[in-house]
DNA sequence: AGGGAGGTCCGCCATA
DNA sequence: TGTATGGCGGACCTCC
């Protein structure tokens, strides 16, 4: 979903992996891979455990934090990957309290996985959408009644706090932080380097490759997979409903009823969300103006465009290009 | 700023 | 009997 909150980066933005024995590996090497392999100069990445020394993983080696939870104090985005079950509630309870102090303190807040349970025991998942591995989901939704978990999204933005599901979504989910505080291009940038999709989305539009089953349909008609790929080619015409269920080979009505089903989200959202992306990446890397972007990514006029840029990112098609474009 | 036109979404229901 | 389809209509949204 869109970004509520715009978060100004500084320079270096000092981020902060939590490693809390039994962490998985994966899960904290993904931010530190993005953020700090990749994500200099724009991030500062260090890893904190409860104190100072080895911290074991889930997957029998240990990594060594250089410091202890003090170093949440200075964070601009505190980082929690993914932990084992069983871990000891008094962990748990110390971590949630110095998330939660970050977070007060006006930190950004991001849980890879089931990390999701320390945002949880720290309160800021209380009225809010949230995700975790979809083993754990439920867990979570029972443990924390007053948390909205959805375990059909790859990531959940909640301005301050997001979420991710299980381990790979996490590169997913850093690679929406980079891009929301630098640009696409730098994301897609890094994205290309580590050599994954530069975005995945639509909910988990990446297991949609399952054709729509109907009594008419040819064999061998096009996957929802098929259809999105095709739209997102031809996003500078005029797509409706009827337009991509005829290319499904389906009624509008199952179109968009499997549509909603496989992706979490609703053919015309799904399309808004396409074209605003397309539009940022015009934005920041060509010279047309406003209204000829607005035109070739379907917007149809500068001023449709203009509002979803307000609605969805909280900033105008020329201020984006203004932060992001190329100088 | 506001009203009309057209599009979208979703519940309902008969049907396959 | 259970499940999915697809047409219909009303509420709602968006654009002009």
């Amino acid at each position: 979903m869109p970004c509520i909150v715009k978060f100004v980066p500084t320079a270096a933005h000092r981020i902060v992996a939590l490693a809390l024995p039994g962490v998985i590996a994966l899960d904290l090497a993904a931010p530190a891979h993005l953020f700090g392999h990749c994500g200099a100069p724009h991030y500062a990445f260090s890893v904190a455990g409860l104190e100072r020394g080895p911290v074991p993983t889930s997957t029998g080696f240990d990594v060594v934090a250089p410091s202890g939870l003090e170093a949440l104090g200075t964070a601009d985005t505190v980082v929690v990957p993914g932990i084992s079950e069983g871990v000891e509630h008094a962990v748990l309870a110390r971590a949630a309290r110095a998330v939660a102090a970050a977070h007060r303190r006006g930190a950004r807040v991001v849980s890879i996985c089931t990390g999701a349970f320390v945002l949880a025991a720290a309160g800021l998942l209380d009225g809010r959408r949230a995700t975790t591995h979809w083993a754990s989901a439920e867990r979570l939704a029972r443990e924390y009644p007053l948390v909205d978990v959805d375990p059909g999204v790859l990531y959940v933005d909640e301005g301050s706090v997001l979420t991710s599901a299980g381990v790979a979504a996490g590169l997913d989910l850093c690679l929406h932080v980079i891009r929301r505080d630098h640009g696409a291009a730098l994301a897609a940038a890094i994205a290309r380097r580590t050599v994954v999709a530069p975005h995945r989305d639509g909910g988990q539009a990446q297991f949609l490759t399952r054709p729509i089953v109907a009594p008419g349909r040819p064999p061998g008609a096009p996957t929802l997979a098929a259809t999105l790929a095709w739209a997102l080619e031809h996003l500078g015409e005029r797509l409706d409903v009827a337009t991509l269920a005829r290319h499904a080979c389906s009624s509008p009505r199952s179109f968009a009823r499997h549509f909603v089903r496989e992706t979490g989200t609703t053919p015309a959202q799904w399309l808004l969300e396409q074209r605003t992306r397309a539009a940022q990446a015009l934005l920041e890397e060509s010279e047309l103006a406003v209204e000829q972007v607005a035109i070739r990514t379907g917007f149809g006029s500068a001023a449709t465009m203009r509002a979803q840029f307000s609605r969805r990112l909280s900033t105008t098609p020329t201020a984006y290009r203004r932060s992001f474009g190329a100088r």
